[in-house]
DNA sequence: TAGATTGTTAATCGATTAACAATC
DNA sequence: TAGATTGTTAATCGATTAACAATC
């Protein structure tokens, strides 16, 4: 039960757990169940079940789950229970919509430190968080236990403020450079890219 | 060779055409390997030539591959040798960014269209793009000819605007609102959300 | 030629699904 | 009780990898 647990599967947690939040506050359900919950995300109900069945029996034959109950067993499983605070580099338009992002602040996560190369930006206050030089970053991050990156940088800057990070202390980055990033084996990466977003969709479409 | 090929095949192909645009654009390397590919990427060489082989045959034994040609066959397999229209529907702070990201230009995604609810976004112009009304947003995709549009608004507008925009003749959709889309299966979906994305790492770090 | 690397096959590995006893 | 739904097992399905003949 506390075996190797597969990444496929703690890769859909948190989409549970999206969908039970929704259930909660925009619909009041006090209760759902494997197969209402896989309906909505498009993923069958057995799985749902296997998924939950690795960390424990969170359900009741019948009646299904209390949401409120598999919230907090995921937050649990996730470690959501504490408020992870969070660095973000690059103070370009993306970091400046990130820094504004409101849910991050709603989900156990606290933008509490920006930096930027740049003079221009460094100073700028974006939702409360003033912009540090980019020569900072180590000292601060590892003075703060900063734990968790946000990189929106160039790609060409990317993997070296990757390697300052990971010197830091920093131990799971949110990459939104287009670049694949090289870090020991104990560093999470996740990567978002719009444009290889749209790039497999525009395989299915017909072409003009 | 022209089979149903897995959609998780599809999904590395942009992976690797990112990896060769740097190779050939950032040390203008002429010929690369599925050994030295996969190593930067962090899949298997024979992963990488299990995907190729089912589109053709594009490398040489001894040699490898031709990065321009590669590059170029893999364009021509997510059609991407044509520019595609996109809609960016909210101009908040996440679509001010996306107005701005250079790269959909670079890469085949032309971004000409621009919605908002809100009558202060409306009349904006954020990187030449006019922020046009919401209710305009259904005639003017379907008169363009958009197939392609990225969703930045609040999850509660989300699938009410996703509604409409398959209605007017959208097929493949970017969502980065913070829920789970309902589509007819000829409509392709990618999500953005950064809390499932930090909360997928979470599980790995030791909490405090 | 010798070394390198492809494309492909078969074996392995892992993930999903169907089915159902248990039970609320 | 009858109906519903869980957790789990076994079967199925699909993806990855190892290995190698072919050949540049």
């Amino acid at each position: 039960m506390a075996d190797e647990i597969p990444d496929i599967v703690i890769g859909r947690l948190p989409i549970y757990l999206r969908a039970l939040y929704n259930m909660v506050e925009e619909e009041d359900k006090v209760t759902t169940s494997s197969h209402e919950l896989g309906e909505r995300l498009g993923i069958s109900s057995a799985q749902i079940r296997k998924d939950l069945s690795h960390f424990g029996e969170f359900g009741k034959q019948g009646t299904g789950y209390h949401v409120d109950f598999l919230i907090s067993q995921l937050e649990q499983i996730l470690n959501l229970e504490q408020v992870w605070r969070v660095a973000l580099v690059g103070a370009g338009f993306l970091g400046h919509a990130l820094a504004h992002y409101h849910r991050f602040q709603r989900h156990s996560f606290h933008i509490g430190w920006m930096f930027d190369s740049d003079p221009d930006k460094v100073g700028q206050v974006m939702n409360g968080v003033v912009v540090q030089p980019d020569e900072e970053m180590e000292a601060t991050i590892a003075e703060a236990g900063v734990r968790i990156a946000i990189l929106a940088v160039p790609a060409a800057a990317a993997q070296s403020v990757t390697d300052r990070l990971v010197a830091a202390g920093v131990k799971a980055i949110l990459n939104y450079a287009p670049i694949s990033l090289s870090v020991p084996p104990d560093v999470q990466v996740q990567y978002s890219d719009p444009v290889v977003q749209l790039q497999r969709m525009t395989y299915y479409l017909r072409p003009e």
